[in-house]
DNA sequence: GGTGACCCTATAGTGACTTCAGGCTTATAT
DNA sequence: ATATAAGCCTGAAGTCACTATAGGGTCACC
């Protein structure tokens, strides 16, 4: 009973890995438009919701907020302004994911130096629990 | 005005490098013990206190959700219980971080191809723009 | 005609805080 | 002595990006 050419909630779901409940908080987080509605009142989407969709789910994937979404999707919608504002976009995203890769790196690291030290004996010897411990506490 | 030996939420905070209103939620949540309080009812921390914090800061800084350090606090208080029951968060949480830096790494080296894509000219020949579209807008 | 899959709305919950409103107390500057 | 800024208090709401729940209507199939 949908109408021609149309998709209903749970097809555009499937169509672009997304739950059918995070669609309709997009909707009403102003990222996707609200579609029109059979006689029954269910959502019937066209190909331009869905590569709206596929755009945020894309973009999601590689690591934009929902307002850096927002905004590429703004700029994409005015086809005539330049292209540096999205690359401007991008830049400072890499440079985020570049931050977090550094730390997630250090982390890493010491994590797996604490977890060779520990000689799985007692707790009052585990150099996990010791580790974190505050200065003061380890030189007990 | 604070008790002898004993410190104030602001210097904990300091002491710490958290902020004061974290420090309330994490009494609030459970991790750190309700202080006594001065006759204005300030809150006056123990050194105890000061030590418990540092460890749930250290914790945390390694990326530890609020549960894991909950867990890691419970099995510390116990010392005389196996190591091994530490080592295994801690490897879990090993394997997280290694995840979590794969996807990081996929993700930086598609964005970034997606920049050097970029040509600086109009949106509408903006390659970012246009890997982000689905398939089917892709081939106009 | 029954039953299970799908759709609807509205509301609350998640994690780990942060912010805000509104009101005391203490320390410093004049 | 007084003004004011800084620090403390509580309780509630806001953040992000969803996810889950309650309570209902509709549809496809046997």
């Amino acid at each position: 009973m949908m109408l021609f050419g149309s998709l209903s909630i749970g097809k555009l779901a499937a169509a672009t890995g997304t739950k059918v409940e995070t669609i309709r908080y997009y909707e009403s987080a102003g990222l996707l438009s609200a579609p029109e509605r059979t006689k029954n009142n269910y959502r019937a989407y066209s190909s331009q919701h869905l590569a709206r969709l596929s755009f945020i789910r894309r973009a999601r994937a590689l690591g934009f907020s929902l307002d850096q979404v927002q905004a590429l999707l703004g700029l994409s919608d005015q086809k005539d302004i330049s292209c540096s504002a999205v690359d401007l976009i991008a830049r400072e995203h890499l440079a985020e994911i570049d931050r977090k890769l550094k730390d997630l790196t250090t982390l890493r690291s010491e994590l797996s130096s604490l977890i060779v030290q520990c000689g799985h004996g007692k707790i009052s010897e585990c150099r996990i629990i010791e580790t974190l411990a505050p200065e003061a506490e380890r030189q007990k």
